[in-house]
DNA sequence: GCCAACGTTGGC
DNA sequence: GCCAACGTTGGC
């Protein structure tokens, strides 16, 4: 089982949203950044837990857990051009986007902001603590999975 | 709203 | 295949 930490902006998407959702779970869609396209695709399965973090907001930081419950599948925003990120090279025959599905678990009391991580010694080289740092979704190792949680 | 960082595009 | 221009992200 692998970690993540996935980037929403509350404004858009939040976990109060997620929480509310049927069964809890929604798809998580409009990734057009290959790296992550590749993420998704290829290393995020079923059973991994993914940090959700709230970006563009104040104070920025991970709010809550969700858990990944469907694996990789044709992102079908991507070939809808009523949607925000609609793609005309990605087509149903040859889908150049995915998503996958994740199930609201926790949410914490308080949010962990991004200033009490980079904060943290342990978390000196944790992905979303880099300044520039523009992926929507990136691995979290277990020990920083589980230096968070001990915050 | 500003701006640094960085991914993408397209001319050559 | 280089690289300048451009667009987007996201903290502040």
């Amino acid at each position: 089982m692998a970690y993540w930490l996935f980037k929403s902006e509350p404004s858009c998407f939040s976990i109060d949203d997620l929480m509310k959702k049927k069964q809890q779970t929604s798809h998580w869609d409009g990734v057009r950044n290959y790296q992550v396209r590749n993420f998704l695709r290829d290393k995020i399965k079923i059973g991994d837990q993914c940090f959700f973090y709230h970006s563009s907001c104040n104070p920025p930081g991970i709010v809550g857990i969700a858990e990944v419950v469907k694996n990789a599948y044709p992102d079908h925003t991507a070939w809808d051009i009523h949607s925000d990120h609609f793609d005309p090279k990605s087509t149903p025959e040859n889908p150049r986007w995915y998503m996958v599905d994740i199930k609201f678990l926790k949410k914490f009391p308080h949010i962990i902001t991004l200033e009490s991580l980079r904060k943290h010694p342990n978390l000196k080289n944790m992905v979303v603590t880099k300044t520039g740092n523009r992926l929507s979704i990136t691995p979290v190792t277990p020990d920083e999975w589980k230096t968070i949680l001990s915050l």
